[in-house]
This record gives structure tokens, C-alpha cells and sequence, in this order.
DNA sequence: GTACACTATATGCCATGGCAACTAACTTGA
DNA sequence: TCAAGTTAGTTGCCATGGCATATAGTGTAC
């Protein structure tokens, strides 16, 4: 059921079939862990930890990172902001936005979230992905992809 | 903005939050292309595509390839049939569930898309997925992981 | 300084997916 | 054969994201 040869061989629709195929499941998988353990999925946790490497960043910053909509990312924050976890500052230099930030629960939140989601990814690829030279390679070239595709600006929504 | 040296070096959670970026960008980009061009969608063209693949599947076995719940593979399904790309054949051996497959009109197009979509993705990482033995690493990386992820029935929705 | 274009965000409407009933149909065991 | 348990699918409710619009603030040309 899995997979067959025409599926392996099918070139590069073959390898995006695959790779959507291990977004899903894994984005699934650390949302189950991460809303068990912590009551956020996966999204949530991405957005908390950008704020926590960039503290003070807008909007626009984080729809930037994500490839989503300002709009969605605009209701995302808002809902992080009700819970508690981040806050939104007065921009100094520009009135129409503001600096988010996070809270000192939203800061303890990552701390912890980032041991549950390290330690599922551990299991759950840990002995695919290990120190093999297939493996470094397979992290090189999707590092690269992302960063070809950021540099173009491939797959920004619109608004 | 793109990356930075801790991303480069974050191990496992660096690995995924890459391989999230390019899914979410070469998705939206997919996207773009198939809705102005045939009117569908990446998800809707992965449907159409299984069933040419697969014709007399039922609703469960596209949620299982897809991972997404039976619910909204019921939904989708739906949206197909009513296009006029899919029917809904009773299902001889148990009457709770129908077979799927492609009518006329939804073979064209999926025999359409599929050309869209290939030069689209050639164009979208050809280059980054040449035939370097980086690339090849890459693909056989990604293949098994889906593959164990599959075994492992990791990451499938509820309902 | 003021009109005009532009930018950042917020909000509303719609489409889609998850999950939880619910229904119908199948299977099993006595 | 029939009751109890299981399975397949549909549907409703809710959450989230895209896109269009609205609002407010900024910059610029004159």
C-alpha cells in the first residue's frame, strides 16, 4: 500500500508527493504531543519560538517567515496574546504596528515545549535521519531549497 | 531574515522546520499555477491523481494515503463529484461504502494538471534537485521516511 | 500644510480540516 | 437468526487560513 516503483521513480512530483506526505504526518504527530502536554499545536509553537529568537518582531515579520497571510498571522497573535503568552507594544518608530513579544508564561511555555518537541523528533526520526552521509546530504538540500525558495519569494499569500 | 547560523545548526527541530517552510511554499505555489490554469487545487490534484492511479479506491483509503481524517476526505470527495470529476459507484461487496473513480472529464483533467504540475515543480526546484548525489541522497532520505512514517501509521487524524 | 499615494494591521466572509455524533451495514457468537 | 459489537461514511460544529476590504498612520510633492 505504502509505496510501489512508478511512485519511487516518478521524479520530482514523486519526491513533492513524498514530502508532503512527511510534512503531514510529522506536523500531526507534534501537534498531538504538543497539545497533550502543553494545550498548543505545532503553529503556535513556531510562532512562540520565532518571537523568542526575535523579540520585538511585527506582524508582517512573522507572515514573512511563515509564508502565511498577514490576516491569519494578524488572529494568530491575537490568540497567543489572549492566552497570555505574547503582548503587543507600542512601535515607537510606527504607529500602525506594533512590537510583539513574549510574556514571561509565554517564555517558560518554549522552554518547555521545546523539550517535548526535540524529544518527539527524536523519535520520530531519529533513526532515519541519523549521521549518515545520506542524511547530511538530505539536510543540505533542503536547507537549500528553503533558502533558494525564500530568496525568490516562492509562495507568498496574498494578503 | 532567511536563515541564520543556529538555524543551520539546530539538528533534528532545524531539519523540520526547513522541510515545513519548502512543503508550505512549494504547496502555495503549486497552488497558484493549478487554480489559474484548471481551477483546482495541489490537494484536489492529489485526489484526482490517486484515483487515476487507484480507480474504485473508497473514501478510507485516500484518507489513509493522504492522512487527513475520513470526515473531511468524505467532504473533498463531495467537492469532486459535484464538479463533475468523480463518481460515486455502489460498491458491490459492502454496501456502506462507494467506489470512487474518475469520469471522463475528470481523466482530461487530471492528464492536463499533471503537465502543469510537472513543469511547475521543474521549475520550482530543478535546479536545487539536479542529479547530484547530494539530490539523490535527498530523495532516498525523504522516500524512507514516508515510508516508516506509513509502517508506523504516524500522524493520523481521529474522525 | 495638505492632498495623495503607500504601508501595516485588523476584520469579515468564505472554504477547508479536525473531531464528534449519528446512521447504515457488516460480523460474530451463542 | 438475532443481539451486540464493529466498521464505513456522512454531517454538524468549531477552529484556522486566504483574500478582500476597511482603518489608521506614514511619507512626499507641491
Amino acid at each position: 500500500m505504502a509505496t510501489n516503483l512508478s511512485d519511487e521513480t516518478a521524479g520530482l512530483p514523486g519526491f513533492f508527493a513524498d514530502l508532503v506526505r512527511c510534512e503531514t504526518r510529522l506536523y500531526n504527530a507534534l501537534n498531538d504531543r504538543l497539545r497533550e502536554r502543553h494545550g498548543i499545536v505545532t503553529s503556535q509553537f513556531e510562532f512562540l519560538c520565532y518571537l523568542r529568537d526575535h523579540p520585538g518582531s511585527r506582524v508582517a515579520d512573522l507572515a514573512a517567515e511563515f509564508a502565511v497571510g498577514v490576516g491569519a498571522t494578524s488572529k494568530g497573535a491575537d490568540r497567543l496574546e489572549r492566552r497570555g503568552w505574547v503582548v503587543r507594544q507600542p512601535n515607537p518608530s510606527d504607529r500602525r504596528s506594533s512590537l510583539l513579544a513574549l510574556t514571561h508564561d509565554g517564555s517558560e511555555l518554549v522552554d518547555a515545549a521545546k523539550k517535548t518537541f526535540a524529544s518527539a523528533l527524536a523519535e520520530l526520526l531519529g533513526d532515519t535521519l541519523d549521521g549518515s552521509s545520506d542524511s547530511a546530504a538530505a539536510v543540505r538540500v533542503i536547507s537549500k531549497l528553503r533558502s533558494k525558495l525564500e530568496r525568490n519569494q516562492v509562495g507568498m499569500p496574498t494578503g
